[in-house]
Formats: C-alpha cells, sequence, structure tokens
DNA sequence: GTCTATAATTCGATAGAC
DNA sequence: GTCTATCGAATTATAGAC
C-alpha cells in the first residue's frame, strides 16, 4: 500500500464540498445555507467555516466545474451539433454543479464569472476546432451557450413542459441542428 | 372633467410596483428587500405591507408580464422567426419585468409558474397560428422558449460578451433562424 | 394614510472549551 | 479536530401612535 491513510480532515472536508454542491444546485446561492450544508454533511456549521474561512470561497470551491467536452474535431462535422448536445445533457445530470452555477449566476457575480469563464475557456477551444475564422470563435461560443444554457434552463430548472419531460433523443433531435448551425453553419 | 382625482394611496401604491418591479429585476427574489424598495419608492417599509399584505404578494402584483406578441400571421411566413425575436429584443428592455422573472424563477416556485405560464399562455398561440399539427405546439413553444429564454439570460442577466455586446441586428440574424426552425422547420 | 418602534427569526461569523 | 455558545447584523412582519 502505497497510499496514505486519509486524515479525518480530509473525509469532513469532501463531505462538506458534497453537500455543498447539493445545496447550491437546489437552492441558488443565498438560501443554501451553511447551517443546512452542515446538517446535511453530519458536521457542526463551524467547521464549514473552518475549512473553508466563509460561505463566498466555499461556493469557490464547490462550483468548480469541468464539463469535460468531447473532442468535436474527431466526429463527422455533420454530427458536431448532436455529438455537443447529446454529452452536455448527460454531463449536467452526472454532476449538478452546472445547476449551481445557473441558480447563482442570475444574482452572483462570482458564479456569474464563473460561467462566462466555462464558456471561453471549454467550449470556445472546441468551437475554434471547427471554425475556419478565427474571429467568429467567440460570437460562435457565445451563441452555443444561448443554445445550451436555455435549454438546461427550461429543462432541469424553470422545468417547463415538455421541454422538461422529453427524451434525450427527442431532445438531440429538436435543438442538435440549432447547435449545428452555430457551430459550422451560414 | 370626468376622470375622479387619484387618492394618494393611488400614487402610493404605483411608486411601490414600480420600485418593487426594478428591484425583483435587478437583484431576485431574495436580495429584493421590502426595505429597499420602500427606500426607492420613497415611503416607509411597513406601507409596503399594508399595501400588498406580505413579498410573496407584492412579487405576484409586480412580476405581472404581458409580452404582448406580435401577430406572427401577420408577417410573411418566412420572416416569422426574425419578427418575433427582434420584438422580444425591443420588450424585454422596454419592460424590465422579464428580468425579475428569470432572476426569481431559477429559486421561486411562484416566479417558476409565471414563466411557464407565459409560455403556455402567450407563446403557444401565437405558434399554434403556423403550426399545422396541433400537436406539435407545446413542443414548438416550449423549444422556442430554451431559445428566446437562453438569449435573455446570456445576453442581460449572465452577460457573456459577445453576446451582451452585439447590436440588436446581428442577434436577429444570428439567432432568428434557430426560431424560425422551431416555429416552421422540419 | 403614514410612520415609529419593535417583535420574532434567521443568518454568517467568532471565541473558546474539550 | 470537533463542538458549544453566542454575537451582531439583517430580514419579514406586526402593533399602535399620530
Amino acid at each position: 500500500m502505497t497510499s496514505v491513510k486519509p486524515r479525518r480532515s480530509d473525509t469532513t472536508r469532501a463531505a462538506i464540498l458534497g453537500a455543498a454542491r447539493e445545496r447550491f444546485a437546489a437552492d441558488g446561492y443565498d438560501r443554501a445555507t451553511i447551517r443546512a450544508i452542515a446538517a446535511d454533511a453530519g458536521i457542526d456549521p463551524s467547521m464549514v467555516m473552518r475549512y473553508y474561512g466563509n460561505k463566498e470561497k466555499l461556493f469557490a470551491a464547490a462550483a468548480d466545474f469541468d464539463l469535460r467536452m468531447p473532442d468535436l474535431a474527431a466526429v463527422p462535422r455533420e454530427e458536431a451539433g448532436a455529438t455537443l448536445l447529446r454529452h452536455a445533457l448527460t454531463r449536467w445530470q452526472d454532476d449538478e454543479t452546472m445547476f449551481a452555477l445557473m441558480r447563482a449566476g442570475v444574482t452572483n457575480e462570482a458564479a456569474a464569472d464563473r460561467l462566462r469563464a466555462i464558456i471561453a475557456d471549454q467550449v470556445a477551444p472546441e468551437v475554434a476546432k471547427l471554425c475556419a475564422d478565427p474571429a467568429q470563435v467567440p460570437v460562435r461560443a457565445g451563441l452555443v451557450a444561448t443554445q445550451l444554457l436555455g435549454l438546461a434552463l427550461c429543462r432541469f430548472v424553470v422545468r417547463i413542459p415538455p421541454v422538461s419531460t422529453m427524451s434525450t433523443d427527442d431532445a438531440v433531435r429538436w435543438v442538435g441542428p440549432a447547435l449545428q448551425r452555430y457551430l459550422l453553419g451560414d
């Protein structure tokens, strides 16, 4: 065994972070209280402060989201939109951090910054692989964001039927072409 | 003169409602405090309670939004998407209530209900005018919502450049076709 | 009709015992 | 490393004077 025994504190840190992600995702920044997060993690509220300093820093730690973007250059060009969309739909459900960012991002500037950074650092580079004109990359990445975040908002956050109830396949069929156009169209 | 002299209370009611709309739009439900709304309206916080009972009812009164949808049957079919989009972009800026609904709707169920009602009662009927198959109306209206709300989110709320900085004309050029497809495509 | 005063909570954050 | 106890600030909401 080369691994060291995890200190008690590491377990607690992880429990806090997990509970924080769930609460921020479900309730947004303001309504997710440190007291509730601590209760979910089964520890005292003061421990949250001890480990993360304050609520703002706790959110910063919990809101670290990796979209794990697929390599859009590795699929046929005409399937880029559908590939991106299918990936996003499943990734959001694996990791609820995206919902925490959206629920917080509409009123919290730090969360909005994170969302902007995700577009710029994770989405835009993949768009750049497909886009002939480098000057168009930021616009196209932003347009992809309008459709992707709009779908997330209507399907998972505000839950507007039938968008919230349709199958993943139907969602890809309906919305995929819009992304395809933002990625490669015109 | 057939008009009656407006009672002082009517002026106050209107001032409260206007201030509430601004605050809810700028800060969301939780951060928009009754104290701040009263200060903006130039009256005492207790007056807000007297006129509207509680914060929840005040929001319900302030969040009444009429999209004033254009008659999409009155324009050439190929211009339906662009017409709808241009109208929405200007309407949102005339009346900031839409932003109040979005900022609140991600964490407040009453606000989310309002958003769903706007799609069902205001957007869907116009979609129905264009859509041959009545069974597709709810889906198409929901898809229109994903793109419209996603654009509002990225352009005005989270402010993702260059989507937040591009001209109305550019926004219509880029996003119009996506709406056109949701309204009439396939 | 308007405001003063305050009740009743709830929250983030801190101090310090063990 | 963990918890008890509590502070100080902010909030919604109410009671009642004028």
